[in-house]
DNA sequence: TGTCAGCTTCAACTTACCTCA
DNA sequence: CTTGAGGTAAGTTGAAGCTGA
């Protein structure tokens, strides 16, 4: 993607409407080799791995690295905007290492953590990821940037990255995983409000069902049908200009209108405001009007 | 012009660390 | 003190776009 335009650009409102807006970066390594992908990443990891042989997850490697502050390693790489998503201190850990042994790559970090810790590499030195927490500043600024614009190209990285004294594959994975969390959390709702309307939708529908049945029932007893309170109004979809019987009885109304509601169901309810209109009409209008002898023996 | 290799970013998924109840 | 859950930084993988040979 190297020129994506489109994603899930929601914003920290979760907001259903919400549009992608995204930029884009090309990095490129300034010292670092960057195994940017798997196979290149084999190759490069080679020497690394021999070098550091680490066990997984070593405390005295989580020791070395701690003595490293992350917040202050912006310097070590990418001093032109390089980004490589294998050039975080965390691709020191030692699953990683087991894995895809990595290169040459992050020589700076590999010296800091030697010299941040002699006595602890000392023990085998086994690096193991180093979980970086960010400061309230920058996660706020964070934050305000990706209110703007969910995706950074490299120069907004890299001036982020200085700005919040990062490493600009901190940025760009932060912002990866924002965007991340900010899908889940929309698939969430989403998932919520189709929930809801099929709850909806399924108490309309055993709602229709009972109300066939009883018009069945009617229609097979026509002395209760004859009893039965007329309908009183006919309402007027404006937008559509069909007519529901409302006042047969509520779901018998709500059935009409359902039944007579275009297929999206936007019409009536969303498009010009719902004007119901009230037509008076006799209690037998719903019988089939064409069979009504009327006007021939209507008096004038 | 078409093809291919190399590079890059991305989304999706996973892992590992950290905090807190 | 231990432990499990949840949050999140970072790693992995595969897809896709771009560029230069």
């Amino acid at each position: 993607m190297g020129e994506k335009d489109d994603g899930l650009g929601l914003g920290l409102s979760l907001s259903l409407g919400c549009k992608p807006n995204e930029n884009e970066s090309s990095l490129r390594l300034n010292l670092m080799e960057k195994p940017s992908q798997p196979m290149q990443n084999h190759q490069h990891r080679t020497s690394w791995n021999e070098i550091f042989q680490f066990p997984d997850r070593n405390p005295d490697a989580r020791s070395c690295l701690r003595g490293i502050d992350v917040n202050q390693t912006a310097e070590f790489e990418e001093e032109n905007g390089v980004s490589s998503p294998n050039s975080t201190v965390s691709s020191l850990s030692g699953k990683r290492s087991e894995r895809e042994p990595i290169g040459d790559e992050n020589e700076a970090e590999r010296t800091s953590c030697s010299h941040g810790s002699d006595d602890e590499d000392g023990n085998g030195g086994d690096l193991s990821r180093k979980k970086l927490r960010l400061t309230k500043e920058q996660s706020l600024l964070l934050e305000d940037t990706f209110k703007e614009h969910n995706t950074l190209n490299p120069r907004q990285k890299q001036a982020l990255a200085k700005q919040l004294n990062l490493r600009p594959r901190q940025v760009e994975v932060w912002f990866q995983n924002r965007r991340a969390r900010t899908k889940l959390k929309q698939t969430e709702v989403d998932c919520e409000l189709l929930k809801r309307c099929c709850e909806k939708l399924t108490e309309d529908n055993r709602r229709l069902q009972k109300e066939v049945q009883e018009l069945r029932a009617l229609k097979l007893s026509p002395q209760l049908y004859m009893q039965m309170s007329p309908p009183t109004t006919l309402t007027m979809c404006p937008s559509c200009e069909r007519v529901a019987v409302s006042s047969l009885s509520s779901s018998a109304a709500a059935a009409a209108a359902s039944s007579t509601a275009p297929a999206n169901g936007q019409t009536c309810q969303s498009g010009a405001p719902n004007v119901q209109r009230p037509i008076p009409i006799s209690p037998w209008a719903t019988l089939p009007i064409q069979r009504r002898p009327l006007d021939a023996s209507a008096p004038k």
